[in-house]
DNA sequence: GTGTCGGCTGTAGGCCGACAA
DNA sequence: TTGTCGGCCTACAGCCGACAC
């Protein structure tokens, strides 16, 4: 994989998902997917500001989630705000192909990373003065300073996405003592236009070199009326180009973009199918769900579901996306999503519910159900075939592909 | 007609056209157009520094022009950068309207604006000083200094697209004398990001008022991934959105960006008609074109056609877009366009050449005519009956007429 | 007529510890 | 531990005419 800056590549992928967030996992390159058109049309919606009113073509042959295998994927950031994206080139996939490959995770391992992220103050953006460095932070990431000398000080170097250079004296002095980013900040914060509620994070690489990146606050995210199509031709744009893709069993290309899009829309197909496929649901059932906090760090919230059934049961009849009406159990869940997916949370188990019965309250719920990996199997199917199942699933956890496989051309039907 | 800025709705058509630059017309509400999908893919091939290379899907419902009738038209201009562009809703037309509406020539009629430009150079925009206005400029469009007063000096008031106020210290002075703009105007530039190749724009409208915009250089309009949808959603986007109101006979939406886009691909469907059935052509024909000039004023260049046919023969046989290959008199010509349609340019008429001539020409170098309104009559019959020319366009040499005959589908062939 | 420069001046950018949350 | 402030100093933003093209 290769991070790609406007034009330059550089190589910063760990720092990427740093800015991407806790949350955001990648499939890799080779992996199977299952591609949602809804919610990708979410993102158009959350980026124009706009929801979708127009009335759409149907595309009768464009099922709710597209099976996929990743072809490309290359990590960009906005030269001018340095908003992280993907580029994904997908390849739909046809019933008739050797799926032994999709029992792959299909997802980055994380590696763990030395790093800290700080939302920045008034004083922190303010002309006035420099940059407070939290202590922990300080002693983390940061080269451990000469204390001997009076003022501890010395030059902090660090790169961003693009691979810029950006210099500061990190110094340690005031009363009581604490540690400072000074000359050279105030050019960063005027350069990215950070303000006050923006997060600044900085880790640090194998080799030891600083690296750092920003997040801009949610509310920047607005007003992107973009000038040069009207959100109306996005959305038809996003539907034309998989429904045609679909058709013609040809690659597409997608933007992701983590920190706009509402929720994830190319899943892991492994993820997707024991989500669906392999979990109880039911009304009234209790769940965990692991969002991101304020401060970038992770939380796990409880919730029950209160209702399954279509989002949107007139242009997305029989969906997964979104299938779940919730409520959660804090009062302070105002901004929470009311609608998730399966594959987005975590029941909790009670010993009380069978396996078996899943099926049956799936069924009495939705009469018709999505057909997942369907263009050959319908879910009921797969439900009550577990000879199937296990044909799908039977090749282990461990992940290791042989990249001829990959290429499709060249995948036998063995 | 309105201005919108971002949410807010501001009244400065002409601020928004002197903007756009010298050769943008803008049709009336109500008015026929031809669409052209084509050149609306170049402007998002401008913006997006790409080309269509993906494999598209095929919209054989989709012709080369759509005509239709400009249901609404708002004018914008982006919050950050200023960039203007306008937002059109098109119906496409069906046979049986009443078509006395496309005597209308239909383009804004512009009134004579008092207004200067200037491009900005390395001193207007340094931190080091003010602006310089030119002579004629203060004298022009500055309200009258007191030149008794030592120094003559005032304060300017103007409103940029978004109606926001900016406040300049007019002076005089220097030696020799010049006029100034000093306290006010560093703020501006760095507000609007200016450089040193810029175009600064002041007007005054009908009650006095000032008004400012700004043009960015052709090079600020490089470099937009966009980060949102890939381009070939985009691309796709644009031909699924014209396909569908087509084929669905509704209204849809798209943006135009005059200084993005190569050409304007919104015609009045009297211009259209006029240059396509109502001028001869030939290979060796000569021919004038008003252009735009490095400082923002037109100039006419003197060219010769050498060649007539398809731009891209596979995807768009038989359009008139661009179906001209052209070579230019002058030598300076290296970024002028080779290729350009019928309706941009003015031939040079020659007492020799006969009116009757020309379809033997055209049909010499060019034996598959575009079929232009016609996917009933080909070119060579138009060109060929003169009764069944008379017939559309025997109310005279205006343009009137009937719609009936520009339905395709209700087109008979008499 | 106007682009760029050197000279001068004042404001705000930016470093410091004090102090309090 | 760290956010904000007043004090202080200096860099540069910004106003001026000189000068040249």
């Amino acid at each position: 994989m290769e991070v790609v800056a406007g034009d330059k590549k550089v190589q910063n992928t760990t720092l990427w998902l740093e800015c991407a967030g806790p949350l955001v996992t990648l499939p890799v390159v080779g992996s199977y997917v299952a591609y949602f058109p809804q919610g990708h049309s979410e993102q158009v919606a959350a980026s124009t500001q706009k929801e979708a009113d127009m009335q759409f073509p149907s595309y009768p042959n464009l099922p709710p989630q597209l099976i996929c295998q990743l072809y490309n994927i290359t990590l960009h950031a906005d030269q001018e705000t340095d908003e992280v994206y993907a580029q994904m080139t997908l390849q739909p996939v046809t019933g008739e192909k050797d799926q032994s490959l999709m029992s792959n995770l299909g997802i980055q391992t994380k590696e763990p990373t030395i790093s800290f992220s700080k939302i920045l103050t008034a004083s922190d953006t303010s002309t006035h003065g420099g940059f407070s460095i939290p202590r922990r932070a300080a002693d983390k990431v940061f080269p451990p300073l000469d204390y001997t000398k009076q003022p501890p000080a010395q030059e902090i170097v660090a790169r961003d996405l693009h691979n810029n250079e950006w210099h500061f004296r990190h110094i340690f002095r005031g009363q009581p003592r604490r540690h400072l980013l000074t000359t050279g900040w105030s050019i960063f914060v005027s350069s990215k236009r950070l303000q006050a509620g923006d997060t600044v994070l900085f880790m640090r690489d194998q080799n030891g070199h600083l690296l750092l990146g920003i997040r801009c606050a949610k509310r920047q995210q607005t007003a992107i009326p973009s000038s040069l199509l009207s959100s109306d031709s996005m959305f038809i744009g996003v539907l034309a180009a998989a429904a045609h893709a679909a058709a013609t069993n040809s690659r597409f290309t997608i933007f992701y973009n983590p920190r706009a899009s509402p929720s994830e829309f190319v899943i892991p197909l492994v993820k997707y199918n024991k989500a669906v496929f392999h979990t109880q649901i039911s009304v009234g059932m209790r769940f965990r769900m692991e969002l991101e906090t304020e401060d970038s760090s992770t939380r796990r919230y409880i919730g029950t579901i209160t209702g399954i059934g279509d989002l949107d049961p007139i242009r997305w009849p029989n969906s997964y996306w979104r299938s779940l009406k919730v409520g959660w159990d804090e009062s302070t869940a105002g901004q929470r999503q009311r609608r998730v997916s399966l594959w987005e949370i975590e029941p909790l188990s009670s010993p009380f519910i069978v396996c078996h019965s899943s099926s049956l309250l799936l069924r009495s719920k939705r009469p018709r159900l999505p057909q997942g990996l369907g263009q050959t199997l319908s879910s009921e199917e797969v439900l009550e075939s577990p000879m199937k199942q296990s044909s799908l699933w039977g090749r282990g956890e461990e992940g290791t592909t042989d990249i001829q496989n990959l290429n499709l051309q060249g995948l036998g039907l063995e």
